[in-house]
DNA sequence: ATTCTCACA
DNA sequence: TGTGAGAA
């Protein structure tokens, strides 16, 4: 499954993922202080997240606004650690349906958050960081 | 310019 | 959780 190496492989620093799942560099470290998502650590201990990451957060993210706390969350994303949280989600909590990101929507999702937050003039950076994701597929 | 850790309002 | 200080 090497598609499974480029959802994991680390590569956004904090900020992207700032801008990506609307949370601020706070609460970010803070859902990992509480073992919600675990970065690596590649340059000057800086952190660098994967596509998992994000989507991980993303989630997190959801599950706050459903005024579900770290513990909780914690539950969710337990039963299965790296590979079944899915599953954990739509089991355990109400929103079957609403949780459900395929690739294609994973894709879209980000390009939308990318026009989002883009400025002019320093978003090159961000795109050549995707291109890794999709190289042949349009971004 | 960015991000990191730590401590305090 | 937010914010600011001081260093990398």
């Amino acid at each position: 499954m090497s598609d499974d190496i480029r959802r994991n492989m680390a590569l956004f620093p904090i900020g992207i993922v700032m801008k990506l799942t609307d949370l601020t560099a706070r609460q970010i470290r803070y859902y990992e202080q509480h073992g919600l998502i675990e970065p690596t650590r590649t340059s000057g201990n800086q952190r660098l997240y994967s596509f998992n990451d994000v989507e991980r957060l993303l989630e997190v993210k959801a599950l706050i606004e459903k005024g579900v706390n770290i513990a909780g969350i914690r539950q969710v994303l337990a039963n299965g650690g790296e590979g079944n949280t899915e599953a954990a989600v739509l089991s355990t909590t109400t929103e079957r349906k609403s949780r459900e990101m395929t690739d294609t929507q994973l894709h879209q999702m980000l390009k939308q958050q990318l026009r989002a937050g883009r400025r002019p003039g320093q978003v090159s950076l961000i795109q050549g960081e995707l291109s890794r994701f999709f190289p042949k597929r349009g971004l």
